[in-house]
DNA sequence: CAAGCCATAAACCTA
DNA sequence: TTATGGCTTG
């Protein structure tokens, strides 16, 4: 039941305007959500519109189902005819009716990531693209991108015709579109693209469904790409009952594709466009919303709205400075145990927001430390992250062979031609002579059988035993630097340049950081000494158990989340807005960059921290940083600044000052910026942070060291002569099933593909 | 040129 | 866990 009493008078006239294109801009914690599913309710309620003539759009299937169930709650009966989905699976129904329009048959099948490499890779192979300067992942994320913006390999050909690198892309483009074609087969991309497609070559079929969809809904609209907005451009054509929800100001993924410009020029493509602008917030303090309105105005390109509140102001935002990275985390790991001691807070009323993944380190630490427990969300502890784990490997190796565990994860890492066989029999070896596997390494050549293994693994244990001499004459930031170039480790992450493989790097050079502040902190510094420092953190991450923790995470995956407190550390030029920003050509990078300031202020419900640090450790080199611009947006007489922090006032006065506003004591010696430091190192390193870089965890195992993620099903339900389904291969007849260790083998006769032999738990057969 | 070893794919259906 | 193709090497 839709009931307009409980919505502000904004919020009503979104829910009363019912026809026609509408732009609803919600400002962050304006409650659209009530407004979408109160729309929808007054729509089949009042307005006598037929359920099955709605649709509603969001991004996510998590968002689907959650409006999902929600309009559910709310309309009742006849709700379940309401079309509510992802633009994805949207796309596959319509296709699935009538792609043979296109030359495709209905029973299309869609490639996975997976499936995408192995052709990419054959591609390759046809056209003789050497995968080693560019990858099969590499290419597919350029034609990823050419797709959201509907460029056709021949278009993508004319464009890059003069550059070589991309002309070579532009090759494979076309020759992976023709060979999915003749699998009439659909990448992820091509079920947006090839559906504008049907609707703009058979008329019949738009006109089919713009009478279906009369009223159409699409959520998080700042975030569509060119051919999303297509996408709804052509099914809104016939009726523009088009209501969009979004905020321009919330923008923050124009990286993954997001064209800003579909809210902006929203209005110049529907004429008569009603806008309404939800600007009262229900989440934050007066001051916060304050603070977030002076940062983002700064921006030119966006719709003029001003959040507002009537909850009182708030305490001031806090902002504190120290010396350097670890007295912010610590700060933050006290204040919130602080909070939580004096009753007021819980742990989970704590959010830590931060620009890029690898500066959770030190904050983990810190809690760890202090005894606070956390959660770390959308990623993986940083100690647990693969390649922080194969860079202890390495340093454990070089500072004992002892671990037998470590030495077998790296030996063959990055990949240097030591397989299964030759571990085995150093294995053997090992075992039989009572040697740790090391020593059985060193003493390889008397190992029967390696054969021309004894080259790769002497090559191997030479690097080690280098490193080993160097210990006690060059420092660990040095062993660890030979590490990650002598063995190609870093170079090979770099050459992949995919968000994640660039994550991996940062995080790397992370733990580099974390050697040289413990070779400067302790008196002697040794490498069993900080791998021990190591483990105490590492290990006591199991004491997180229960529900109420302190929330870990990256501005882009808090967003559509709300928080009582708030920090927000590493609040500095070059960290956040990060450097890539700065020096881009581009000046729309920065406004990107200050939306989700944006965004990262308005998470928060009560109060909000900001941090910074003097001196930050950055990729093992101590860089002095200005406060970020984003924080000199703010008003001083929001800004609670506290007295300057820090035990040690060393570098005192070197810190830019506080912007515009003069303010009470404040040590405004303004664009001092820089304490004659590295800027340039900065420059040309390449290890630039994207967010949202969810690097996996570590589930690659050493085969030696393998684990069981799959036990052997108990008993199969199906046997010789038995008729069963395979995903891809179809039906067939099982021929036999063999009892092969851990899994079944299964041999089947495919109807259409012929015999196959699978393994069960892989193949997932289905008895019909 | 043959042997032997290494690396990889076989699955799920993701924004 | 195993089959397979590709690569290296004696």
């Amino acid at each position: 039941m839709a009931n307009l009493d409980l919505l502000n008078e904004m919020q009503r006239r979104a829910v009363l305007q019912t026809e026609g294109p509408v732009l609803i801009l919600a400002g962050a914690g304006s409650g659209k959500t009530r407004v979408i599913t109160n729309r929808i309710a007054y729509l089949i309620e009042e307005c006598g519109v037929n359920p099955w003539n709605i649709m509603a759009i969001t991004f996510t299937n998590k968002a689907a189902g959650e409006m999902r169930e929600r309009v559910d709650d709310m309309v009742g009966f006849g709700s379940e005819s309401i079309w509510v989905s992802t633009f994805h699976s949207s796309c596959v129904k319509i296709l699935r009716r009538y792609i043979d329009r296109l030359g495709y048959e209905n029973s299309f099948t869609i490639y996975d990531t997976d499936d995408q490499k192995s052709v990419m890779k054959d591609v390759c192979k046809k056209l003789q693209i050497d995968t080693k300067n560019l990858k099969e992942k590499t290419i597919l994320g350029y034609i990823s991108s050419a797709k959201n913006e509907m460029i056709s390999p021949a278009k993508f050909a004319t464009e890059n015709a003069t550059d070589y690198h991309m002309s070579k892309v532009a090759m494979a483009y076309k020759e992976y579109q023709e060979t999915l074609k003749k699998s009439n087969a659909l990448d992820f991309d091509d079920l947006l693209v090839l559906t504008v497609e049907l609707f703009e070559q058979c008329p019949d079929v738009l006109d089919y469904y713009q009478e279906r969809f009369k009223y159409i809904m699409v959520d998080e609209y700042q975030d569509t790409n060119t051919v999303q907005f297509r996408l709804i451009s052509l099914l809104a054509d016939k009726y523009k009952n088009l209501c969009v929800v979004g905020d321009d100001d919330q923008s923050i993924y124009k990286f993954r594709g997001a064209n800003i410009r579909n809210i902006l020029d929203f209005e110049r493509v529907f004429p008569e466009t009603t806008v309404i602008k939800l600007e009262q917030n229900y989440r934050s303090t007066g001051n916060i919303l304050d603070a977030a309105n002076e940062v983002i105005k700064n921006n030119f390109g966006r719709k003029s709205k001003s959040l507002w509140t009537d909850k009182e102001e708030g305490e001031l935002l806090t902002l504190k400075t120290f010396d350097n990275g670890f007295e912010e985390a610590e700060y933050i790991a006290r204040d919130i145990r602080q909070g939580v001691s004096s009753g007021e807070f819980s742990y989970s009323d704590h959010a830590c927001l931060y620009r890029t993944n690898a500066q959770s380190r030190l904050i983990e630490e810190k809690l760890i430390q202090n005894n606070v427990p956390y959660k770390l969300i959308g990623g993986v502890n940083f100690y647990q992250r693969k390649e922080v784990k194969d860079m202890l490997a390495y340093l454990k190796t070089i500072d004992n062979g002892r671990d037998d565990v470590a030495v077998k994860r790296i030996i063959n890492v990055p990949k240097r031609g030591i397989g299964a066989t030759s571990l085995n029999r150093v294995e053997d070896y090992a075992a039989s002579n009572d040697l740790t596997f090391f020593e059985a390494l060193m003493d390889c050549e008397r190992i029967p059988g390696l054969g021309k293994a004894v080259t790769k693994i002497n090559e191997f244990v030479n690097f080690i035993r280098v490193q080993r001499s160097k210990l006690g004459y060059n420092s660990l930031k040095e062993i660890l630097e030979s590490i990650m170039d002598g063995t190609g480790y870093i170079e090979e992450l770099k050459t992949e340049n995919t968000e994640e493989s660039l994550a991996r790097v940062e995080n790397v050079e992370e733990l580099l950081s974390k050697v040289v502040t413990y070779e400067e902190s302790t008196d002697e510094p040794t490498l069993a000494g900080f791998l021990e420092e190591v483990a105490l953190i590492a290990d006591i991450d199991n004491l997180e158990s229960g529900s109420d923790y302190v929330v870990l995470m990256t501005i882009h995956s808090a967003k559509g989340l709300e928080f009582p407190k708030v920090y927000l550390p590493g609040m500095e030029d070059g960290l956040f807005p990060s450097y890539m920003c700065i020096n881009s050509d581009d000046p729309t990078d920065i406004e990107e960059e200050r939306r989700l300031a944006y965004v990262a202020i308005t998470r928060a419900m009560k109060k909000l921290t900001m941090t910074c640090a003097r001196a930050r450790m950055l990729r093992g080199e101590t860089q002095y940083n200005k406060m970020s611009r984003f924080i000199k947006e703010i008003p001083g007489h929001l800004v609670d600044k506290g007295q300057s922090t820090g035990r040690s006032t060393v570098g005192a006065g070197s810190f830019g000052g506080f912007g515009t506003q003069p303010r009470t004591g404040a040590p405004t010696t303004a664009s001092s910026g820089f304490g004659g430091m590295s800027a340039a190192d900065l420059f040309k390193s390449n290890a630039f942070d994207k967010p949202k870089s969810t690097v996996k965890p570590d589930n690659s195992m050493s085969m030696l060291v393998k684990g069981n993620q799959m036990s052997k099903a108990d008993g199969l339900d199906y046997g010789p002569g038995d008729r069963v389904k395979h995903i891809k291969f179809g039906v067939g007849t099982v021929v036999s099933t063999e009892d092969a260790g851990r899994d079944y083998e299964v041999l089947v006769n495919f109807d259409t593909v012929g015999p196959k032999k699978m393994f069960a738990s892989f193949a997932k057969l289905k008895k019909i």
